[in-house]
DNA sequence: ACAGATTCTGAATCGTGGA
DNA sequence: GTCCACGATTCAGAATCTG
């Protein structure tokens, strides 16, 4: 539950911004006692640490935090060459006495994330040089393990002005798991498939936020300052969360997070302080149309297939025992027994071991490296495997 | 001078290593002390702090320095899929104690760097997100005031081989003027005249150090781990540094910023812990070549065109998630999936491999085979490439 | 000599599950 | 907690080898 500083969004309003048939009056676990009901889909206002202290421990699978960046903007207001006036964040959230209480701030919004991590969960901070190197010597201060950071290049950042430097182009995101050896959900394969089958690396090409996709208020002026880009939120929970996990966002805003969440078939915690970008919030991730559960399946990572003995394979009837394997090029030459071991002279073990053992390596993936006549053609094991699998396939 | 613990590269081997005729006899202001006289071009060999504290205050235009990463590796080699072993860095250089060490040994040598540094010197430093972190909060902390960070963008990253995060395909540069009222040097000019007219952005894209450039020894090995590109020295040094400006590099390593300084017109003063590195690096710049001064330009970068993964092309609104594309007759459907697969039936993965599929063909550009609706009309895939290519302008 | 094929390598915090 | 078997995993560019 939520702490007494805290509401659910919202409050007095709440008949309008929060519907009755949403997803948090169904909880997924029944015997989950009411105090430790998570508020699922649904958005607090208050005090981010505060509101956090009131959730349950290790109850959330990923958390996306894009906390007040610490611009310290001089006092004057910066103009375009065309004498324009550059709408600067400077907002009294932004505003923080020194360093030392900047720190002391992270580190306690921090140190609450991290309690209601999951063991497993990953969490990931978005920040400018103002204050990302801050946040990533906390996090590694606190016990976060760092997987990666993550450099989000915009399509169209800010010019620099004055000419003073170089273009701001980019803002950096770090992504940390809650302890060196969590097991951490990373969709490898899917973000592959989804770059032309090269892997994903840590520089993202992104536009900013802007169109129709930028939130405007009554008089056409835009509802929050920094309102992060739907697509960067998609390539983050994507990566790093499964459909139905639950991702928490201390710093909502407009809801970001939870749009996207709920599009892609996550549930959110948003926590957010302005009752304004709260209401926001809430109408705009109302308004969301999830993506069917067809689309949204991910591709199936290839370790989750099911495995194979080799020994299966010889007792389907694809290799025979006492026959001879040989590699690719026919220069090593292994037999076949019948407990799906393999045997070179008076040594044997198992198709790994032996071909390791025979190219002097350290490891060897037997399925790639050992192959069968088939026709006279040397057809590598691997494709019995293959096939059994398809055969698996309908079962499972 | 330098201190007792420090030597001029290299000591008895002086004569070799350091030439009569060096600009180091000639320094620009003859009522120098020569107690003070600055090590111009020269190679002090020992512990970088000891040697800087050698060195009169206030008396360099620029540092650039490339510390140890503090990269906590494993005790277990990784290996390739191919079984080869990473040459991974385990050098002793590289181990620190704990974070604290690492800390303390940070602050101590950006003190020793600030003390040297003229007041409107700038200091550049490198780091991955092993360390950068620690340097950025305690350059914040000592008074230095960051100008930009800068994302080294590698064209040839190495893979992540487990394929358990993203590929670090980057590197992090943090900039930073002594202090925040300090008139830094900075060629806006220059360096939008070499970036085709448009202000130079925070992210640079620049291949690793390889082929003739990387130092290697009698038996081919590199004589460093982690030799910079001179690419990014000269881009660092042509942004922030005047022709004749003294730079001082404190982790010198195998010479590159003493190179690309010799070649620019700019004196430097090295500071190197190993021996061996020095040696090599006294060889390697004693045969640089100085441009004339008339050469001294910013060459344009050339680029090739920008990949643009099918997901940004998502994320870009140009295609939407769930909907169907089909080939150019409409023989074929598949279904696009928000992580930039598409899927047929049960079957996902890349629209490459999809289309190959679905044709019984080996291999396909699925650009070129993928088509979309609009307006009644089927329109092939590569169209929005195209469009976001023209968006991307000079972000390769 | 030259084109094409093959090999090599780069700052790396790089596994999982059962006994 | 530890130990061990199993087995999953790479991209671009340059260097080197082959025909």
């Amino acid at each position: 539950m939520a702490s007494p500083r805290t509401v659910v969004a919202g409050a007095a309003a709440r008949k309008q911004v929060s519907r009755p048939g949403r997803l948090a009056s169904a909880p997924r676990m029944g015997l989950v006692p009411a105090v430790q009901r998570l508020p699922l889909d649904e958005i607090l206002i208050g005090d981010c640490i505060a509101a956090m202290d009131g959730l349950p421990a290790a109850s959330v699978d990923c958390v996306f935090a894009d906390p007040p960046y610490n611009l310290q903007l001089g006092e004057g207001a910066l103009l375009r060459p065309d004498q324009s006036r550059v709408d600067a964040v400077d907002d009294d959230w932004d505003k923080f006495s020194s360093l030392a209480q900047y720190d002391s701030f992270t580190r306690a919004w921090l140190t609450a994330c991290r309690r209601v991590m999951k063991p497993n969960a990953s969490l990931w901070v978005i920040g400018s040089y103002h204050n990302i190197f801050r946040v990533g010597s906390a996090l590694q201060d606190l016990g976060f393990w760092i997987l990666n950071d993550i450099v989000w290049r915009k399509a169209n950042p800010m010019p620099n002005f004055r000419g003073k430097r170089f273009t701001n182009a980019h803002e950096t995101l770090i992504w940390a798991s809650r302890d060196p050896s969590a097991k951490y959900t990373f969709h490898y394969e899917a973000l592959k498939g989804g770059n032309e089958d090269l892997q994903m690396r840590s520089d993202w090409f992104i536009p900013l936020c802007t169109g129709d996709e930028r939130l405007k208020d009554a008089a056409g002026h835009k509802v929050h300052p920094t309102q992060k880009p739907e697509a960067l939120l998609a390539r983050t929970l994507l990566s790093a969360t499964n459909p139905g996990d639950v991702v928490l966002d201390p710093f909502f805003g407009t809801g970001t997070t939870g749009a996207v969440a709920k599009r892609l078939g996550r549930r959110f915690i948003g926590i957010e302080r302005e009752s304004v970008y709260a209401a926001a919030a809430r109408r705009r991730i109302d308004a969301v149309e999830p993506l069917s559960q067809a689309t949204l399946a991910l591709a199936p990572a290839k370790r989750a297939e099911p495995r194979v003995p080799f020994l299966s394979v010889i007792e389907a009837g694809h290799v025979r025992a006492g026959e001879t394997l040989s590699d690719a090029r026919g220069r090593f030459k292994a037999v076949v027994r019948p407990d799906g071991t393999v045997m070179v002279g008076p040594v044997s073990g198992s198709i790994h071991k032996i071909g390791a053992l025979v190219q002097g390596l350290p490891a060897c993936n037997g399925w790639d490296f050992w192959h069968a006549e088939r026709n006279g053609q040397r057809v590598v094991i691997d494709t019995f495997r293959a096939k059994m699998r398809t055969q698996m396939g309908s079962a499972a």
